[in-house]
DNA sequence: AGCCAGGACAAGT
DNA sequence: ACTTGTCATGGC
């Protein structure tokens, strides 16, 4: 065990898991203890804890720490990003509300399967589904964890293999979402790199994908910033306090900003919603 | 009990 | 191009 236990450096006051872990952009890390969060990222069962400037990781082989930092985005430096947004009086409430948010670069297959059943769904369901989804068709690397199902696992299956998940009338959108990846129409390498307008509408080809869903998968699946996810809560943002729109000087980053203001507005008592 | 949930779709203006 | 009802399930 000691082996694949090791620690890496990041910045005073960054990264805060009890922020990260908890701010809808994922749905497969749970608080097991103060400060204590276990999770399933990149086929490993991982036990992260932050101990000030350092974050304690368990369940990987050091060799895992680069794939663990991008994950994890520590290498990007927030300071003069969150500086530049706090220009503006209503994010830099919910910058102050939550500095140490960190968008993770997730996999983008797992992301655009766990955001295809976020759709029209509360958290607590949606981390179930996923759950079960696991359970399921996953391998089963530990005691009690499963990681995440590829594609091609699902793609063969059919709606009636999916009842345990009782997901609903998502089922069909998460094995045409699989056919699709596993055909290799969608390119998760091209979607990084490509115009943002012209990645949208690949994505959105599949079923059950609208705006919302392609911009969550840019955004927390393949590191683009500019993706700016609009659910229920950023649209009530956006219709009291921007009303004209959203500042274009801050689009660049629109995806950072955006998630700052979800969870302000869902989890600020003082935000007004 | 009833409203709502990190929406999308199809049908209707 | 914009609006509306519907979808399956269950958390609160």
């Amino acid at each position: 065990m000691d082996s694949d236990r090791y620690i890496m450096k990041i910045d005073i006051n960054a990264f805060d898991p009890d922020v990260t872990f908890d701010c809808g952009q994922c749905f497969r890390w749970d608080k097991i203890d103060e400060g204590i969060w276990k999770g399933i990222a990149l086929g490993r069962s991982l036990e992260v804890k932050k101990d000030g400037d350092w974050l304690c990781i368990s369940g990987a082989e050091k060799a895992m720490e680069p794939k663990l930092r991008k994950y994890f985005d520590l290498d990007r430096d927030y300071k003069p990003v969150l500086e530049a947004l706090s220009a503006d009086p209503v994010l830099k409430k919910a910058i102050k509300f939550a500095p140490g948010i960190r968008i993770l670069r997730q996999e983008p297959w797992e992301t655009l399967c766990s955001f295809i059943i976020s759709q029209n769904n509360n958290i607590p369901r949606i981390k179930g589904i996923v759950s079960r989804l696991c359970e399921n068709f996953g391998d089963k690397i530990g005691e009690n964890e499963y990681s995440f199902p590829e594609a091609s696992r699902l793609a063969p299956l059919n709606e009636e293999d999916l009842a345990p998940l009782r997901s609903g009338f998502r089922a069909r959108y998460i094995l045409d979402a699989a056919r699709r990846v596993v055909s290799g129409e969608i390119d998760f390498d091209a979607l990084t790199y490509i115009p943002l307008a012209d990645a949208r509408k690949i994505l959105m080809k599949i079923k059950g994908v609208g705006p919302k869903v392609a911009d969550c998968v840019l955004l927390f699946g393949c590191g683009r910033l500019d993706a700016f996810p609009i659910d229920v809560w950023v649209k009530r943002v956006l219709a009291r306090f921007y009303p004209d729109g959203f500042p274009e000087e801050f689009a660049k980053y629109g995806g950072i900003a955006q998630q700052f203001l979800f969870h302000y507005a869902r989890c600020c008592p003082d935000s007004g919603f």
